[in-house]
DNA sequence: GTTTAATTTAAACGAGTGTTTTAAATTAAT
DNA sequence: ATTAATTTAAAACACTCGTTTAAATTAAAC
């Protein structure tokens, strides 16, 4: 049973990577399969078609990431204190981190590929993530909303949305930002950089005032 | 010579809508020249091949955009006092919702488009874009700089990105976070609204004070 | 009005896509 | 060792893609 879970795991690696790059739509299975060294029509045995080993592969990420964000989120609000929104913010980064742990790479490709699959493919990936991990993402929101009591119910919406935008459009484009970044700059950032650098950004973003 | 301009048009207007609902590469030259009402073969005679297309559309709102942008940001350093982060960012607001005067619903299209030619083709729009209009990109760059000097260089090419990453994608998914809004909290919002809600939310992420 | 050029049309090309099929090989269970 | 189930392999299928070609049409110039 090696060669069963070997195939499989050789093209999700594959998979992950080019997904990450290039974007979904953009990578073939011949791609994915030559990389990886199988056969193209093992894709379709192992995981029905293109669209559910894209789930595979985020799910593959999601899994481990969702329940140990929540973990830190229970966390905070078990605590006597009121958190902070940086705090918050900053309380994912561990298990964004840890995805580092699971695969190389892993916290860049699981970020690029979130990003990619918020910004392509109209909505199934959307509906996928929302309805397999609401409740994660439903206790995310009510501890950000408890952080800033300030920030009316409707404005925190627009708000979420708002740093949703930033932290996806980042990822996405994280690879071609950082090669402008090194180039110009003589930065050499990797991905928690970049996320540290994020973090102070949204969360302004998120708590400042509403102007009268 | 009606026919000549007029199918031009006629392409253009329909692989602007089409590009900016489902992405460049999503977008097929048949499913233009359909909806266009133009023969397909029309596409590659008037602008050579795709990428050209893609990059004519871009052009026509960055020919009106970018100078009407440069003439505020002008404006503005001619003005005694420095101007403020969010005075820069609100001087755009007209230059983009003009582009509605345009064509329909041209800001929203505009932004969208700007998106994902930064988020897809591995570089060759963001190319086109500096070389064609790195003038008016420098000012503005310039221009915010000079209201948050306490922000590095480097810090600010991240948060200049972060930027474009939150009004992008909240403009590709506005149309169904005003339907969402609407429904929840009653908010009825058109794009300038929702523009002058993420103004501060922007400006507060870019000159938040870098934590040491 | 004829000639010349510009534009539009229909059809095909060649390459690439996801998927399916059929058969062979491998592995597990009886 | 034989049977059954799983996995791999090669090939073909049915499309879609951007692009090109060559003829037909329309407009412009003389």
């Amino acid at each position: 049973m090696a060669s069963r879970s070997d195939t499989k795991t050789r093209i999700l690696d594959a998979a992950e990577k080019l997904f990450a790059e290039r974007g979904f739509s953009e990578t073939s299975l011949r791609l994915i399969t030559s990389k990886a060294e199988v056969n193209l029509a093992s894709v379709n045995y192992h995981f029905g078609s293109k669209k559910e080993l894209i789930r595979a592969v985020l799910a593959r990420y999601l899994d481990v990431f969702m329940p140990a964000a929540s973990n830190q989120i229970n966390r905070l609000n078990a605590a006597p204190a009121q958190a902070t929104l940086e705090e918050i913010l900053s309380s994912l980064v561990d298990p964004l981190l840890d995805l580092n742990a699971l695969r190389t790479e892993g916290t860049t490709i699981f970020l690029q590929l979130l990003g990619r699959g918020y910004i392509e493919s109209q909505g199934h990936l959307r509906w996928f993530i929302t309805t397999h991990y609401g409740q994660h993402l439903d206790a995310f929101v009510k501890a950000v909303s408890a952080s800033a009591p300030h920030i009316p119910p409707a404005e925190m919406f627009w708000r979420l949305h708002f740093t949703l935008g930033t932290i996806v459009f980042t990822m996405a484009s994280a690879d071609a930002l950082n090669d402008i970044a090194a180039a110009e700059f003589g930065e050499h950032n990797d991905i928690e950089a970049v996320i540290r650098k994020v973090i102070p950004y949204m969360a302004a973003g998120v708590s400042v005032p509403v102007s009268s």
